[in-house]
DNA sequence: CGACTTCATTATGTCAGACATATGACCGTT
DNA sequence: AACGGTCATATGTCTGACATAATGAAGTCG
């Protein structure tokens, strides 16, 4: 038929007992949206390029328009490719994003803090290796324009029932860890942080004071940082979120 | 017309110059993908949970086969729902599975660091905060049999052309990670740890003589954490990352 | 000559219907 | 109880058609 892209991969010929689900030929969609996979990740496929029109996928691949659209389905939701319609549409290769990164790791973490995989004290322990070394990095790094930023996000105070502190600017913990002039520490701390946030905001049990008192921590640590003094940068993050840590705790335990 | 699932979505009436693209309607396979994935997300649909057969859900959307076909493709490719064919065939809800974060954000990272955003510099930075802490915590924390699987890890010396290191068993870095009972260290470690290696072992730039060495530190580590010496495991992981240096910068000059 | 409108072209989005194939349950036979 | 065959069910793939978005070219007007 001609929907079988490449012959059969044989299961395991061994004798250890083995859970994968003994299916021979993967669907074609798969197989097809793998090929593009291979071409973008490679390089041979670059950032902005467009791929060929479905009709010329088709022809390519040998395959129906319908098996094309799917496999093309796959790699948009991968983040690889996306699409447009009209006279110049098509599917074009993304550029690498980082904020989806974040959103996807995310939302795994989302998931897997309500199994047994993964506690909230995991979440606290990783951010209490993070965001201290991230405040750190801060005061040693940071140029005046990243100074600036770190004052005014100290100085926008938020609490849960402002709409205003979720829309358009990131928060102090987020610009804490983009200060740091290393992307992965926004890759790791960000989803880390993100879950964290949801869950106290969820649980609504955070008092005013207690959200002053977090606020003057944020005006302390971006002192430190403007000061250019990491020591005290990092040690005030780490009392700052030991502070923290009772109300997460509160919060999971709703 | 029957696909459009919901009403316009009209730009945002704001003077600001936005860059998004004005479509006013998203497509509907992605809005009833959205519409499952927060079903799933949300706990309505748990782990195992199968979901309406492709015809049911084309009665209760109101759209075509193909259409649900590509939302479920969406879904599935998120690692959310996993589809199988045959009498009792149909989309479940994935069991949430973090060696996929991993991989994920493997692959974001490894076409991320060939971008101006992220250097080789930051990947060690963020190894170098990870994984002496790491150790740390599992010499505190390691059970019997944990202690076991490190000293077996650190036991089986491994080199790149040993075709054996890279298959059915983690490696002793991972076995560090995995070590701590954090599954986070592994979440966050690992992807950067596995860019590095195949970096490494793509530039082929380690002699015989600095893969004895490393073997030798992997030893001593393990010794420490078997010994339950938490701050001696930690130097020595350091110490250890720290020597491995100027090899990823050899790599990275490649 | 610039602005605006119209239209053609191109590409994706969606549909309906059909057929292929995988898969497990069920039933009959040994 | 085991095995083989059958059947129902569900996904995989296909074909052909039409809808619709989006861009650029061409023509018109002031």
């Amino acid at each position: 038929m001609a929907g079988h892209v490449t012959g059969d991969a044989a299961p395991a010929a061994t004798g250890r007992k083995v859970h994968l689900r003994v299916q021979r030929i993967r669907p074609a969609y798969q197989q097809i949206a793998d090929e593009l996979r291979t071409q973008i990740v490679s390089g041979q496929l670059g950032s902005g390029d467009r791929l060929p029109s479905e009709p010329e996928l088709c022809k390519a691949f040998g395959v129906s328009r319908s098996t094309i659209r799917e496999a093309l389905r796959v790699l948009a939701s991968q983040n690889l490719v996306e699409t447009r319609r009209g006279a110049t549409g098509g599917s074009f290769v993304s550029t690498p994003d980082p904020e989806r990164s974040v959103a996807a790791l995310g939302a795994s973490l989302g998931i897997l803090v309500d199994t047994p995989r993964l506690h909230l004290d995991d979440l606290l322990e990783a951010r209490l290796l993070l965001e201290p070394m991230a405040a750190r990095l801060a005061a040693e790094r940071a140029d005046t324009d990243t100074i600036s930023a770190v004052l005014a996000a100290a100085d926008s105070p938020r609490q849960p029932s402002d709409p205003r502190s979720f829309s358009g600017h990131f928060d102090f913990h987020s610009t804490i860890l983009m200060a740091t002039g290393n992307l992965l520490f926004t890759m790791m701390g960000q989803p880390v942080a993100d879950v964290l946030r949801t869950r106290l905001h969820r649980a609504e049990v955070v008092s005013s004071a207690e959200w002053d008192q977090a606020n003057e921590s944020h005006r302390v640590i971006a002192q430190h940082i403007a000061a250019g003094d990491p020591a005290a940068a990092e040690q005030e993050m780490r009392n700052h979120l030991n502070d923290l840590r009772p109300l997460y705790q509160r919060a999971g335990s709703w």
